[in-house]
RNA sequence: GCGCUCAUAGCUCAGCUGGAUAGAGCAUCGGUUUGCGGUACCGAAGGUCUUAGGUUCGAAUCCUAAUGGGCGUACCA
């Protein structure tokens, strides 16, 4: 259900009919509930090009509104607001419908768009730490919403499996000689000796630099190595994903490796058409108005990250004809990716109309608001957080010794999992972002866990109730009113999300939803005796289409929900 | 230096394309219970929306400047 389209659209009628030739504002939700459901704001607008009262102006529109079915009352207030209310019947079958409908009268886009959606981009040197978690849960989330809405999406895990550590890594596990399954079982432990040695030892570094070109010019011997390591190493990724509920495969995988091929091709094109320059040996493109370069060549010969995702752009624009290309990487990239974007349309990489978007997201930090490190330093790896979340989630299951120590398991991870991703993706994506796990683990406020208790508490009423539903919604009191309002406005909300590429819109959402029903159920009672059946029927109806849009809303998050917690 | 970005209640954050008296949660104080899951709900208190100008009928929101923080700043990614 397009709500705000709907009233949008009687409002533009209204303008036709009264033979306004301005294209009408949109109309917002209304600020307070004596203010209607919505309102429209524009007739203050109009006065001036109209040359007309405001007030006037809003009587006018008012005379030519359809009252046939969606809006039961407009009124005037103050300079020139139009207060709408909207029609309860009309309210109460739409959600009735979305109720009966698996998509929750959510409908899929007419046009698909192919998306791209480029998110996680592990390093294969090092085990997955913290700073992979945002990228991972924020670029799923997107993909998860633009795929539900109709979207075609197409995920991407540039995954860092290139580059001159991989010779110092190779050249240790040659040297060391072990079963590698072994000796890569830690890989941060790995990376740290392969480091130490490649410092303090001449000779071992030499070969690790020889590695390097020995893989990039396919050396069979090396290639078979370096392939050895990558695929352990994705194999971690893929554990942590697995706990994540991310989705990603080993086909989303394109590697930097991928693009190898195609680097000299784009610094040639680049040079073909007069764009590039050379500047203390390096070949360089400089952008109007930029005092940095972009270095596409390094004086040695080598390409650098901005020729490999130039190479990517294209790829992407072209062989996978994406229209739409999201970038789901840490904030500090923006000047990079600003850059790369500006180029790549220069250089005809990507067509004019394909939407180039670098999705940023701010640093996690601890609580004192500090770079989130170990107390060393050091960083953490994000499967210890991930284990801890889960180790004190089952602190707040309630009744431990009614389950069996595999379902104990299952909740926690359930709640321990969710509760990190909701914490993250319920925030505005592009601020620093506190990291308190005690907070996002607790009942109260914002937190997944607010919203699986009531969930979990909706179906118990179920399980108490034990029939079928039927019947229909009456409305009967403005918290019944005002759910039903919000519950239509899922869809809006959901291509808002879409649109900006913000998660938290769904969450901030979600949270009003489970918070109304809290308020609606403590005044308005279900299953007490003396409720009759209509209204029995009623309230169970609200209460099934508001646990079926939380547990939908946070899916799309990729959190679960549980029937009892 | 230059560039980007942020600044809202004690703390953590909402605030949609400019709209009416700026909203939540936590913490603090008070209330609701013979209980449909109280891990809930209701209420109180808490704000010069960093500052100063400007645009506008109207600014937390747009523009300019200042202050403070974060980040980036050519051959790592």
């Amino acid at each position: 259900m397009k709500l705000k389209s709907h009233i949008n659209q009687i409002i533009q009628d209204a303008f036709m009919k009264a033979g306004i030739a301005h294209e009408p504002t949109r109309v917002t939700e209304s600020s307070k509930a004596e203010f209607g459901d919505f309102q429209f704001n524009g007739a203050m607008a109009l006065s001036k090009v109209l040359g007309k009262n405001p007030r006037e102006i809003a009587e006018t529109l008012i005379k030519n509104l359809n009252f046939d079915t969606i809006i039961a009352k407009a009124e005037i207030a103050g300079p020139g607001f139009i207060n709408l209310w909207l029609n309860p019947l009309w309210l109460a079958s739409e959600c009735e419908a979305a109720q009966h409908d698996v998509r929750l009268g959510v409908e899929k886009r007419m046009i698909p768009t192919k998306v791209v959606v480029d998110y996680s981009g592990p390093n294969m040197a090092k085990q997955m730490h913290v700073g992979h978690l945002r990228s991972s849960i924020i670029g799923d989330t997107l993909a998860n919403l633009l795929d539900y809405l109709g979207d075609e999406v197409i995920r991407q895990n540039h995954i860092g499996d290139w580059g001159t550590q991989f010779g110092m890594l190779i050249a240790y596990l040659e040297e060391t000689d072990k079963d590698s399954s072994v000796s890569l079982k830690d890989l941060e432990q790995f990376y740290k000796e392969a480091k130490a040695r490649f410092d303090v030892d001449e000779a071992f570094a030499s070969k690790a630099r020889e590695y390097v070109v020995k893989i990039q010019s396919g050396d069979a011997h090396c290639l078979a190595l370096w392939q050895q390591f990558i695929t352990i190493s994705l194999g971690h990724c893929e554990e942590v994903y697995d706990k994540l509920s991310v989705n990603l495969r080993r086909e989303d995988v394109r590697a930097e490796s991928f693009y190898n091929d195609a680097l000299s091709s784009v610094v040639h094109d680049l040079d073909a058409q007069g764009l590039l320059q050379e500047s203390d040996g390096a070949q360089c493109v400089f952008l109007d108005n930029d005092e940095i370069p972009i270095i596409v060549q390094k004086s040695d010969g080598g390409y650098l990250y901005a020729t490999t995702d130039l190479a990517a752009l294209r790829y992407r624009a072209t062989a996978l004809e994406a229209k739409r290309i999201l970038y789901v990487v840490d904030a500090r990239q923006a000047g990079h990716f600003k850059q790369v974007f500006a180029l790549a349309k220069k250089a005809g990489f990507v067509s004019k109309e394909v939407s180039l978007e670098h999705v940023a997201f701010g640093t996690m930090m601890d609580k004192g608001g500090k770079p989130f490190k170990t107390r060393d330093g050091g960083t953490i790896k994000l499967i210890d957080l991930l284990d801890e979340a889960v180790t004190k989630a089952q602190d707040a299951v309630k009744d431990k010794s009614s389950y069996s120590k595999e379902e104990l398991e299952a909740l926690a991870k359930i709640i321990g999992i969710g509760a990190v991703k909701y914490a993250d993706l319920s925030i505005n994506r592009e601020s620093d972002y506190v990291f308190n796990m005690d907070k996002m683990l607790s009942f109260e406020g914002n937190t997944s866990l607010y919203m699986q208790y009531a969930y979990a508490r909706i179906q118990s009423i179920f399980r108490k109730y034990d029939g079928v539903i039927g019947g229909h919604i009456i409305i009967g009191d403005s918290l019944e009113h005002k759910l039903c309002v919000l519950l239509l406005g899922f869809e809006d909300v959901l291509n808002r999300a879409a649109d900006d590429a913000t998660p938290s819109q769904i969450s901030t959402y979600l949270y009003d939803v489970a918070t109304l029903f809290m308020r609606f159920y403590e005044q308005n009672p279900i299953l007490k005796e003396g409720v009759v059946d209509e209204i029995k029927m009623s309230r169970l109806i609200l209460a099934d289409l508001s646990a079926k849009t939380i547990k939908q809303g946070l899916s799309l998050l990729g959190i679960d929900v549980v029937d009892a917690l």
